[in-house]
Parts: C-alpha cells; sequence; structure tokens
DNA sequence: GCTCTTTGTTGCACGCACTGCAATCATGCC
DNA sequence: GGCATGATTGCAGTGCGTGCAACAAAGAGC
C-alpha cells in the first residue's frame, strides 16, 4: 500500500482547506453572514441593523445567526475564540532575551499580517472591503464595541507579558499598561489603516507604531510622514524590500 | 438693599452644591443608584444584576433608572456628558509650548484627581468602595464596558490632539495612536490602582505610567516598584499628610 | 441502494435591556 | 390655595440573546 492511500487517523489534515462537505457549508454560511453584516452596517450604522437583517441577508433564519457568533457586534471581528490564548503564548516564549516591549512588537506585527489576509479571505474587491471597513469605522458604536472585543485580547497579552517577566500583576502595573497601551494602538492603526483605503501595509503602521512607542513618542517621528513615505516611496519601498 | 439680596438671573450660582430640593433629590437617588449598583455587581457580578435589582435596591422604578444613566454599564462609570469635550478643550490649550504628549500627561493626571476625588464624594467608607472597585474590575463584562466608555473619551482626546498639533487625522497617525494608547493606560492605571486597594495615589500612578511612557517603556522603569516604594514609604507619606 | 448516528438548522418561548408616550405626582412660584 | 414645571411611573413595544426540542441533512456502516 501507498502512503498517500491511507487515511489520517487524527483526521482530517492540519493544513489546507476543510474537505467535509459539512465544513465546507458551515465556513461558507460564517462568510456570508460576515459579508452581509459588513455591507449593511456600512450602509445604515450598527444602531439601524438588526441581527434579523444579517441573517436575512445571508438566507439563514436569525436563530443560526448566534450558532455561528455570539453577539451581533461579534460578526464584524475576528471572533476567533483560542486567539487570545494563542498571543499569550508567542508572547512568553517569542525572541527569548529580548526585551519584552520588542517581543511585543513583533508577535503583534505578525498577527495583524494575519488578520489582514483573513479580511482579505472575504472574497470580492479589497478596496471595497477596506471601503466598508472605513465607514464601519465612524461609527462610534462600532468603535466602542471593538474596543471592548480588544479588552479581551489585552487581558491575555498583559498575563503573557507578566508570564514573560516573572512579575505578578497585583503590585507590578507594568504588564497591564504595556498591554494595554499596545493593544490600543494597534486598534488605533486599524482605524488609521482602514481610513487610509488600506494605501499602506497594515504590518508596517503598527511596526511604526511600536517604534515610536520604544522613542517616547518624539513629535517628529518617522510615524508621521508615513502617508507621505508611502505615496512618494511606493515603488522605492518595493524595490528594496527591507523584510 | 444689599448685593446678596438681589437673586442672579442667570439661575443658581456656577460653584457650590445645588440648592433647591429638586436639585438635591435627583443628586439623592442618583448616588443611590450608583451605591446600588456597584454595590450588587461588587457582590454577584455584572451578568447577574438586572437593571430592576439596581432600581428596587434604590426605591426607583425600573423606568427611572433610565431616565439618570443610558444604560446599565454606564452607572458604573463617571457618567459625564461633557467631560469629553472638556478634555478636548483642555488639551489643546494646556501648557503652550510644550510637547503634546507632555501636555496629555498633565491633563490626564489632573482629570484623574478629579475622577477619584468624584468617587470619595459617594459616601461611606473609602476603603469599602475600592474594595468594591476591586471585585467589579475583576469581571471581564465590566472591563469591556468600561473599554467601551473609554473610546468616546479617546475620540475626544485625538481630537484635541490633532488641533493642538494642527495635524490631520487622515493622513498623520499620531494623534489616533498617541491617543489611543493614553487612554487606556489610564484606564489600566485605574484598575491597577483599585486592585491595589487605593495605596497609591491615583494620579501618582497616571503620573509614573507616562512618564515610562516617554522614556519607551524600559523594563527597568520605575513604575515597577511603585508599590514598594508606596509600602516602604506609607508612614512617611502619612506623617507628612500632604493634603 | 438502506438504516443509524451525528450534527447543523429552525421555531418557540422566555428573560432582559432599552425607548416613546401619556398619566400622575411632587416641587417651586405666585 | 392654584398654577406651571418637571420628575416619576406604568405600559406597550422592539430588539438582543439563550435554552430547548423538533426537524433536516450529512457521514458511517452495511
Amino acid at each position: 500500500m501507498t502512503v498517500a492511500s491511507t487515511p489520517p487517523v487524527t483526521g482530517p489534515p492540519v493544513t489546507g482547506p476543510p474537505v467535509s462537505l459539512r465544513e465546507r457549508k458551515k465556513l461558507a454560511t460564517r462568510l456570508l453572514l460576515r459579508r452581509a453584516a459588513l455591507e449593511l452596517v456600512a450602509e445604515r450604522g450598527l444602531a439601524n441593523v438588526t441581527v434579523e437583517d444579517i441573517a436575512e441577508a445571508a438566507e439563514v433564519s436569525p436563530r443560526t445567526f448566534f450558532n455561528y457568533f455570539a453577539s451581533k457586534e461579534a460578526v464584524l471581528f475576528g471572533g476567533d475564540s483560542d486567539r487570545a490564548a494563542a498571543l499569550r503564548a508567542a508572547i512568553v516564549s517569542a525572541v527569548p532575551g529580548q526585551p519584552a516591549r520588542d517581543a511585543l512588537r513583533l508577535v503583534l506585527t505578525q498577527d495583524s499580517e494575519a488578520m489582514a489576509s483573513e479580511l482579505r479571505s472575504l472574497g470580492g474587491d479589497p478596496a471595497e472591503w477596506v471601503r466598508r471597513m472605513k465607514v464601519a469605522r465612524t461609527d462610534p458604536h462600532v468603535r466602542a464595541a471593538h474596543a471592548a472585543q480588544m479588552s479581551m485580547i489585552e487581558r491575555a497579552i498583559a498575563e503573557g507579558l507578566a508570564a514573560r517577566l516573572g512579575a505578578d500583576q497585583e503590585t507590578d502595573p507594568y504588564p497591564g499598561i504595556l498591554a494595554a497601551a499596545s493593544v490600543s494602538m494597534v486598534r488605533a492603526c486599524l482605524t488609521f489603516w482602514a481610513g487610509s483605503g488600506g494605501a499602506i501595509p497594515l504590518g508596517q503602521v503598527i511596526d511604526q507604531a511600536f517604534k515610536t512607542l520604544a522613542d517616547g513618542f518624539p513629535e517628529d517621528s518617522d510615524l508621521r510622514r508615513i502617508t507621505a513615505n508611502v505615496t512618494t516611496a511606493t515603488t522605492a519601498a518595493n524595490r528594496k524590500d527591507t523584510h
């Protein structure tokens, strides 16, 4: 018998799209719900979109919506339940020996790329999606929901930092404060990135933001020229491609 | 006739507590609702407290609750509707000539003291309130609600920073990112402060946090020894009794 | 092809948050 | 006391979110 013919004993292969019809259908409806939600919220604002609207647009029952997302807001953001735990672990073990602040920079920059590619996986015109993101970001309701969502991530990151530093969060405010500042910065970068129409790669914005953080937020930070640099230096950046 | 006998034409005097019975009653129920809410949430967690519970504890109808607070969460935090606008204005005009980052430090440190004294105005044993705050902060639901609340403040601060710097938020991410990091730090400081039992003055924690920010978050920041400094210096602080 | 099990979908009923409206009640002013 | 103002309340209604049980579709075994 060939190796290829032996079926895996531990379920479907770890990589690649799920082959089962069941799984594919689930992914499809998940995607449909997301697209419908972003579309509608960009049109009317979160307050004027009901779960029933979203479900109807995706051609499922309202009850099914809640089988996929825990809340009306959750459909707008990456609802990965274990992303927090993954980030926590990554922070503990990333680039040992380096300062926690720099490890955080690396981990969050990489994570942001995963986020962006996940957004791309929604399919359709990327520019169109960024436009919708931009509209959605101006909605205060959406902003608040996003901040609330990120507070979960923040907690996990604070734990990761404390573990890495061997610190006790009860007596050492450093992990909690650094986590709060960092996560919030990432959120602000997302907003800016969406507002810029996705012109600058998200990872680049976040990396620059962390550099500015490490420099103590000087007013003449390179971060402030990031738009100008991109518009004038896009081709140059493509040529040298520092990473 | 004396000057004192002439009634003001523009309503009650700007300073001092409202004298009208109506106003006093309103303030009283507002306080009652707050106390009841904090008490109950500290006991059972936000998810296990209904608006009806809070209203009943404060001896008003549930409907009246919403005449005072816009949401179940709003009762837990300082619901100042115009605090955002005040902060925005303060940031624009504070310590002209200084870097925006330092102006922010000053404004937010001062604002935190106002917050703390407002908390003190709830009456009763301060230590008891801090204990309740601490319990409340461990509730993820409460944390999320607070983050959402702060996102409004964040927006106002970003606007203030942009105005001060003459920057355009569409092309310059600096104001938005600095605002996000700063507001989130303040939130984390509040959490830490509550968790510490109010041992360290809130303003001091926030000021140290901003110093750490300006230094680029070094791992050997003084911020990390803030608890040790206080525990050894508590008696000294009590002796001089700065207030 | 056919059952049988597993898993996803849906409808139903319920609790709770929140809002607009109109009636009622207390306060302030004369 | 009598009137104007404004706060309190009940009521009806919308929408979010959840547990439960019936139903339908997919996979496994034959």
